[in-house]
RNA sequence: GGCGGAGUGGCGGAAUCGGCAGACGCGCUGGAUUCAAAAUCCAGUUCUCGCAAGAGAGUGAGGGUUCGAGUCCCUCCUCCGCUACCA
């Protein structure tokens, strides 16, 4: 018999029904999501709209959209939806304009696999899957306003991420900018500071200050070498880097979408490799990105994860004389260290195997013993490296003058040594790093403290505080003055400098892969790129019969495919600069998945603006002076997700498109849903659908094998078969009672295991309250004539405790306090008045809007309860004549006073000295202390 | 290894400032209703001893501060999440 039988069989009866159970609440919900649609119930307007009151203020809850894929949705994908849907709710109620979108973020390589795997076009695959998320999440009935909804696929959105790619191309980051923390600003500010003369050309190509040594002007430099100078300025170039190179889905990919050397999407290997990408100049922001997360309301975990992220260092750069290397590398090795103080105990330096000291050794000599290790540390994918913590290196055949203890140290080559952090190149100070100190115990390298260990001190590499020893001039000094003293002797001596540097690289913008957003640039024939005309926006991605990769070592950008796309002229393009009739091919890269993402929030303010990516006026409303109020996401997007957005943000502001410096001005994780699995000795997941277990639930075993495995907690998953899906919970019991039930599981921010046996209670409370409020004989309401004081006075308190919970986001408890009225009202004969009965419909609506609706339209109330105001309390009924309360001797309760709440301290001492018990219990001993707290306790200490 | 979070009944979880530990829900036990079951309703339910009144113990372990500690301090253990050769 199915939930929905067993709930119903004795309320089944002909015509109206009258008992709350899985068919009325089935019959309801869709009716009125139907009536909130047709009416338009949570459409928001925008200011200057008809009917917009610009006096109420305004609210911003924003779910993370969701990247729709075939499989639908699980339980745990509306729990953070719920939450927001509730304190959005609410805020209708309490009087503002509450700007609630949904949309879906659509591009990328998830669906691009799945389309590939299935033969099936990513187009129509996305659509269904869209499709299945919509009516999935419509059964929720979410007061989203849909008309906003769009997808980051629709040309009329992407043509907006263009555009915006077009303005951080068309930017340079002037240092000198916003007090100096610095600033993006148009490149033609800069191509007019240089031709005017109050900008030069510095020996690296970067614009200095007019009159700065070395510097030539900017008339001094033909076409080619000022194209050079200003595409080496845009926050949006080309660079070749070392990137991440995916064969088996044929891209490249950001350093964080690679974890253990795998991609994060499909678990396939990586390997780097050179290669000439789309970067942005993320790196610029370090310091405004890390300095900014003091001014917004987020969890301190994610502040710690994206500062450690971007995770900058200080220290200095050193420069260490080299004998014997190749005249055409140059004198001198260059390392970062943050810890110049340890340089009396560099004893050897190490050279990633990408250095460039390492190629101009190897074609100085035929050294094939480094030849050899080279090659096979080059192959290695990141992976293979990190498995094996084992040390493995050779020495270069090159020694470096330790300018310290002027010692000559050899110079090994060694994969521990990363070419992308610092200058690839480090001086190794075993005795005060655990990785000099491996590798110098394997090499049988020299090993020098300079820093005194504290006593007791047995580790190796000793990393604490203490005085610098072994150090001539350092000796003595703590490690923070050492450091000081050791970059002053460098800088002075012209051997290195004070230098900070960051774990955060440029970040790679482009990808090989069809599915996503195609680039705005087109290539002369000279290999020179160039922006197409914002008037010829979006540049649409063209419908391909043959989207599959080419799986292979050399990226081939699929789109490379599609060659009447590609050749085009640059009249077309809309290109300035060249003749109309230019042939020009279009870039065939496309944008990663982020880049919907970075500024969806932006667009839900004016979704339809075919003139601007969202009008002025939208933005300055919506966006307000912080930004968005609440939004509601998953931790996973800690760095990913959540520092991209922030940096488009940033250049969007510095450029003036809008109007605050941080687009989330507070944001919650809800914690992950999770579910039984099972786990087998060697901690492997075993599928819950092959496992057997005992009548008691405490022994499972692995059908297939016999072996016993252990129970756990774990994600859900389609590959552990433990996920549930919404539509069977609402089938059964509703989306009020699910909804209930997902509230109540626990703290939002919490892991909460699944257990569907708890939804009875949320399902049950629901049809207690509905035979408060509704004569299940008749249907009618059950009226009171005549209020209950005590019912009366606990409404008060239920209103007042429900309202402060939902503004902490504290749902569960506020569903307890709703459960405790009810029990009580409910248990109270003559139920509860028309009016009483009226705000409790309006506390539960945020929490369960379909029920509460179908309530207010039998009390026969006009329009719809989401409407309705939110409940008045009163704050005198919040406190009690009289108070109870507990007396303690010695520290254990012996007994209980009563005294009016407004009783002075004396008055209630008195009282529970000659409280029931207690002078029997005081006898025979001395009163010493007595302690009151009032409405709380009195502490009697006797001896 | 680093960073972050958490340990409370059989289970999920409550507990403003340090003030009656276990709200509320699940499950379980007993009862009502029923030919019977399901559903529903009522009562009970931290553990130990006790027929009971009651007494004692109790928030991962150990110590400390306090009239009073789940909450504050010290030492340790366990679990979870993120991250990781970043010089």
């Amino acid at each position: 018999m199915s939930a929905d039988e067993q709930h119903t069989q004795s309320g089944a009866q002909k015509g109206r029904r009258r008992r709350y159970d899985a068919r009325l609440a089935n019959e309801i919900e869709p009716k009125w999501q139907e009536r909130w649609d047709a009416a338009g119930t949570y459409r928001q307007g925008n200011p200057g709209d008809a009917g917009f009151d610009a006096r109420k203020p305004k609210f911003y809850g924003l779910d993370m959209f969701p990247y729709p894929s075939g499989a639908g949705l699980h339980v745990g994908h509306p729990e953070g939806y719920i939450g927001t849907d509730i304190l959005c709710r609410f805020k209708r109620m309490t009087g503002h304009n509450v700007l609630h979108p949904m949309g879906w973020d659509a591009y990328g390589l998830p669906a691009e696999q799945y389309a590939i795997q299935t033969g099936v076009h990513p187009a129509i695959t996305t659509k269904t899957a869209i499709d299945t998320y919509r009516r999935q999440l419509k059964r929720f009935g979410f007061c989203y306003d849909w008309s906003r909804e769009f997808a980051t696929t629709d040309p009329k959105y992407y043509r907006w991420t263009q555009w915006i790619f077009l303005q951080i191309y068309n930017a340079w980051f002037d240092p000198s900018a916003n007090d100096g923390a610095g600033a993006a600003r148009p490149i033609a500010e800069l191509i007019a500071a240089c031709a005017a003369g109050s900008l030069e050309i510095g020996p690296e190509g970067e614009p200095v200050a007019a009159g700065t040594d070395g510097a030539r002007v900017w008339s001094a430099l033909d076409a080619d070498a000022q194209r050079e100078v200003i595409d080496g300025q845009r926050l949006a170039y080309i660079g070749e880097q070392l990137v991440n190179w995916c064969p088996k889905l044929g891209t490249v990919l950001a350093n964080e979408e690679v974890i253990d050397g795998r991609s994060e999407r499909g678990g396939f290997p990586v390997h780097r490799k050179p290669l000439k990408q789309w970067l942005f100049r993320i790196t610029k922001y370090s310091d405004r990105l890390i300095a900014a997360l003091d001014t917004i309301d987020w969890p301190s975990s994610t502040r710690t994860q994206q500062t450690e992220w971007i995770g900058r260092s200080e220290g200095a750069d050193i420069d260490f004389a080299l004998n014997d290397a190749p005249a055409e590398f140059g004198a001198s090795l260059r390392v970062f260290t943050t810890r110049p103080d340890t340089i009396f105990g560099a004893t050897y330096m190490v050279v990633a195997p990408e250095h460039p000291l390492v190629d101009a050794v190897l074609q100085a000599s035929g050294n094939d013993g480094l030849r050899e290790y080279v090659g096979e540390a080059r192959n290695r994918s990141d992976r293979e490296r990190q498995e094996s913590k084992k040390k493995t290196g050779v020495p270069l055949g090159v020694t470096a003058r330790n300018p310290a203890t002027e010692k000559d140290v050899p110079v090994w080559v060694a994969d521990y040594v990363l070419m992308g952090y610092g200058h690839g190149a480090i001086m190794a100070v075993p005795g005060q790093d655990q990785r000099d100190w491996d590798f110098a115990r394997t090499f049988d390298l020299e090993i020098v403290r300079t820093v005194q260990p504290e006593d007791g001190f047995d580790g190796n590499a000793y990393l604490g505080e203490g005085p610098a020893m072994n150090s001539g001039f350092l000796d003595g000094l703590n490690v923070d003055d050492a450091k000081r003293r050791a970059i002053e002797w460098l800088t002075d001596s012209g051997l290195g400098r004070s230098r900070v540097t960051y774990r955060l690289r440029d970040w790679l913008f482009s990808r090989q892969r069809y599915w996503g957003e195609p680039f705005p640039i087109v290539w002369d024939e000279d290999g020179h790129h160039h922006a197409v005309g914002e008037t010829t926006l979006p540049v649409v991605l063209p419908d391909m019969e043959d989207f599959k990769p080419v799986e292979s070592d050399e990226p081939q950008p699929t789109l490379a495919k599609a060659r009447d796309w590609v050749v085009t002229t640059a009249g077309e393009a809309g290109v300035s600069g060249l003749p109309a009739d230019a042939p020009v091919r279009r870039e065939t890269n496309t944008m990663p998945g982020w880049a919907g993402s970075c500024w969806y929030f932006l667009r839900y303010c004016d979704p339809n603006n075919s003139e601007r990516l969202v009008s002025e006026e939208a933005e300055r409303y919506w966006m307000g002076e912080a930004g968005i109020d609440l939004y509601i996401g998953g931790s996973e997007h800690a760095v990913l997700h959540l520092l991209y957005a922030r940096f488009w943000h940033k250049v969007l502001f510095d450029l003036g498109h809008v109007s605050t410096p941080e687009p989330f001005a507070k944001l919650f994780h809800q914690g992950m849903i999770t579910s039984w699995a099972y786990q087998r000795d060697d901690k492997s997941l075993v599928p819950i659908d092959e496992v057997d277990s005992d009548a008691e639930g405490r022994k499972h075993t692995e059908r297939a094998t016999g072996a016993a495995v252990t129970r756990i907690m774990a994600k859900m998953s389609k590959s552990l078969r433990n996920v549930t899906n919404p539509d069977e919970i609402i089938e059964g019991y509703g989306a009020d009672t699910l909804r209930l039930y997902e509230m109540y599981m626990g703290p939002l921010a919490d892991q909460k295991p699944w257990n569907t046996d708890d939804i009875n209670g949320m399902f049950r409370f629901l049809q207690r309250a509905w035979r408060l409020c509704v004569d299940e004989n008749t249907g009618e309401l059950r009226v009171a004539k005549k209020a209950d004081a005590e019912v009366e006075r606990l409404l008060h308190r239920t209103i007042a405790a429900v309202g402060t919970d939902i503004q902490k986001l504290a749902f569960n408890t506020a569903i307890a306090r709703m459960i405790e009225f009810v029990n009580r009202a409910g248990s109270n004969e003559s139920k509860i008045t028309a009016d009483q009965m009226n705000r409790f419909a309006r506390l539960l609506s945020p929490f369960v809007p379909h029920f509460t609706q179908e309530l207010w339209a039998r009390a026969n109330e006009d329009g719809f309860i989401a409407q309705a105001a939110w409940p008045e309390f009163d704050e005198a009924m919040l406190k009690d004549d009289e108070v109870s309360m507990v007396v303690q001797v010695n520290g254990k309760v012996r007994g209980q006073v009563t005294v009016a709440s407004a009783a002075d301290k004396a008055t209630i001492e008195s009282a529970a000295l000659q409280a029931d018990g207690i002078p029997a219990r005081l006898e025979g001993l001395t009163v010493r202390k007595v302690i009151v707290v009032p409405g709380r306790l009195v502490s009697i200490v006797a001896n």
